[in-house]
RNA sequence: UCCCCGAUAGCUCAGCUGGUAGAGCAGCGGACUGUUAAUCCGCGUGUCCCUGGUUCGAGUCCAGGUCGGGGAGCCA
């Protein structure tokens, strides 16, 4: 738990506006706009193949001003009001459409030969004509020349336009496209040093696939709350991009790590028949004739029966718990992944948890480093330290430490988000507490041999305030234990028969953890809330977008 | 469930001890051949969250409600 100085931005934060988004260049749903006699070396031969969705009547060659059915075809900004934006299908075959427009597209290319890149990769076309497919982000002008941030998921770039390069009527309309219009840049790749890309695009020719009007994410500042009704559009600014990115890569370092660590992916089940831990609150579903199920709020058990049959084993997906907690580090819904691992000790456990950590942390650093500094301005030194060994403290030396720090704390208390700020700010990587007073721990802990007062469980707390991390431990492999604790904790006894069958046929001592990955992309990221980790969170109180 | 804070223009906010509201940005029109949240000139914008109360008069004070933010407990 964590209740510390925030780290990040603050409550009252501001988010940039601009945007930022991959996918390719689809779903248009609104027919192109053209500039009037384009650029004469990249003539827009406004030949659709035999429109077969002819309601549209858009098969002349360079209407002045097309009128379609439900769509007004404007060869300048003047007339948006009737441009459609509102009714992007009407009277429109959608699929035909998109259809010919994908064709069309392929037109285009091969006539012209222009290479169609990502932005990302626009180094290694240096002084060649490229066409690039993406958003409007930003626009900015001065006089005689149009600057066009252009967005394609993949980066950003500066499209200029200059007055005498193309036509007066794409000259003219360049200056009145909205933000997130979607559009088909055409131009040659310019090295330029005042580019944060380090290449510019001196445009010969704008396709304009749909004018956006009134983008409610400006490029100024916003609410956080205002900012996550408007999540699905928010997710294009370029600080999402970078935290979405930065998840995506610690995804696929989990999967990684195990993967070259010898472990099988199982999937664990997301129905469940009862309280895993009988401790959280779970969400309850309607379950045919069989009464209520629940939405699972741990595999582990299940993890158990897969390390049984592939001696490593873990699971990858959500979770789902539902605690009215409103703070900045929960969600109703979130990701954890649960290694567990046959014939493995408590000491092993923290051995492997750390030296999974410490290759998460640094996968990212590979990749990520500069946007972290740049974008989120994160201070990476402090997750440069993060390499084994981490420090280990057991729950006794942690109490009797933070009696010393003048903290009301007594043997059997759960730390609160304050006491564990002060434990994890004594370090400068993650530090593992183990070996907590048993009573505090679920049934299926193993108790010490050598005090049994306390379970062989240990935590994650990462630094900076970022709280737990990791939970696990080493679990009980004795039948009789555990049927005992189990009737102790008033658990139905019926629904852990499977799991007691583990026990009753080969039992191994075996251990495990599970890792939340929103809490530890903010980590890593350095962020407020985890809000902002997951692309669509649920919380208490939010279910949409 | 409990505690604290907030709600005013499309967005972010200001509005003092009560006198019927105003900045920036966005939008629109114009200027500018190197802009980087461009700049400069001009224009428009309101159920001051809702209901009731106090008052000559309420954005402002009071009560209740709604919605949002943060925290506690519990957890990752």
């Amino acid at each position: 738990m964590v209740a510390p100085p925030p780290p990040g931005p603050q409550a009252g934060e501001r988010v940039e506006g601009p945007h930022l988004r991959p996918t390719g260049a689809q779903a248009v749903c609104q027919l192109p706009l053209r500039a009037q006699a384009p650029h004469p070396v990249h003539l827009h031969p406004d030949v659709h193949p035999p429109a077969g969705g002819g309601a549209q009547g858009v098969t002349h060659p360079r209407p002045p001003a097309v009128q379609g059915e439900g769509v007004d075809l404007h060869p300048d900004g003047g007339a948006r009001k009737a441009n459609g934006l509102h009714h992007p299908g009407k009277g429109l075959g959608a699929t035909v459409e998109q259809a010919d427009r994908l064709h069309d597209l392929g037109v285009y290319r091969a006539a012209m030969s222009l290479p169609v890149i990502r932005i990302a990769e626009a180094g290694k076309y240096e002084g060649q004509d490229v066409e690039l497919r993406g958003w409007l982000y930003n626009k900015r002008s001065s006089g005689k020349l149009h600057f066009l941030q252009v967005r394609d998921g993949s980066a950003i770039i500066q499209a200029v336009l200059f007055k005498g390069d193309v036509t007066p009527e794409l000259f003219e309309r360049a200056d009145k496209l909205g933000q997130e219009t979607s559009l088909i840049v055409r131009g040659t790749v310019k090295a330029d040093r005042r580019s944060a890309l380090g290449f510019e695009l001196g445009v010969k020719d704008v396709q304009v696939i749909q004018e956006a009007r009134d983008y409610p994410i400006t490029p100024k500042e916003h609410g956080v709350a205002y900012l996550m009704e408007h999540r699905h559009l928010w997710l294009r600014s370029s600080r999402q991009h970078v935290i979405l990115r930065v998840r995506h890569t610690i995804e696929k370092a989990i999967r990684d790590f195990f993967d070259q660590d010898g472990f099988t992916l199982v999937d664990a089940p997301i129905f469940t028949p009862a309280a895993c831990e009988g401790t959280s609150t779970l969400f309850e579903v309607p379950y045919f004739d069989m009464g209520k199920a629940y939405l699972t709020q741990s595999g582990q058990l299940y993890m158990e029966a897969a390390a049984m049959a592939f001696g490593k084993a873990y699971c990858f997906g959500p979770t789902f718990r539902a605690e009215k907690s409103k703070t900045r580090r929960h969600l109703t819904e979130f990701w954890m992944v649960e290694p567990e691992v046959a014939f493995m000790s408590l000491e092993e456990d923290m051995v492997l948890a750390e030296r999974f950590i410490s290759f998460i942390v640094q996968r990212v650093l590979e990749k990520h480093e500069k946007e972290l500094v740049d974008v989120l301005e994160r201070d990476v030194s402090k997750l440069k330290n993060v390499v084994p060994p981490f420090p280990r403290i057991t729950y006794t030396e942690a109490i009797e430490y933070l009696q010393k720090a003048g903290h009301p704390a007594k043997w059997g208390d759960d730390f609160g988000g304050d006491e564990e700020t002060v434990l994890a700010n004594q370090f400068d990587r993650p530090v593992i507490v183990h070996r907590y007073p048993a009573e505090m721990k679920a049934f299926y802990f193993r108790h010490d041999p050598a005090n049994p007062q306390v379970a062989l469980g240990m935590d994650v707390l990462a630094p900076e305030g970022y709280g737990e991390i990791i939970g696990g431990g080493e679990r009980e492999s004795d039948m009789a234990t555990l049927e005992d604790r189990i009737q102790k904790h008033n658990l139905p006894m019926d629904a852990f028969k499977w799991y007691l069958d583990l026990r009753r046929y080969g039992t191994v001592p075996h251990a495990g953890f599970g890792l939340g990955v929103e809490r530890t992309v903010a980590w890593v990221c350095g962020l407020h809330h985890v809000r902002e980790t997951i692309p669509f969170a649920r919380m208490m109180e939010r279910i949409t977008p």
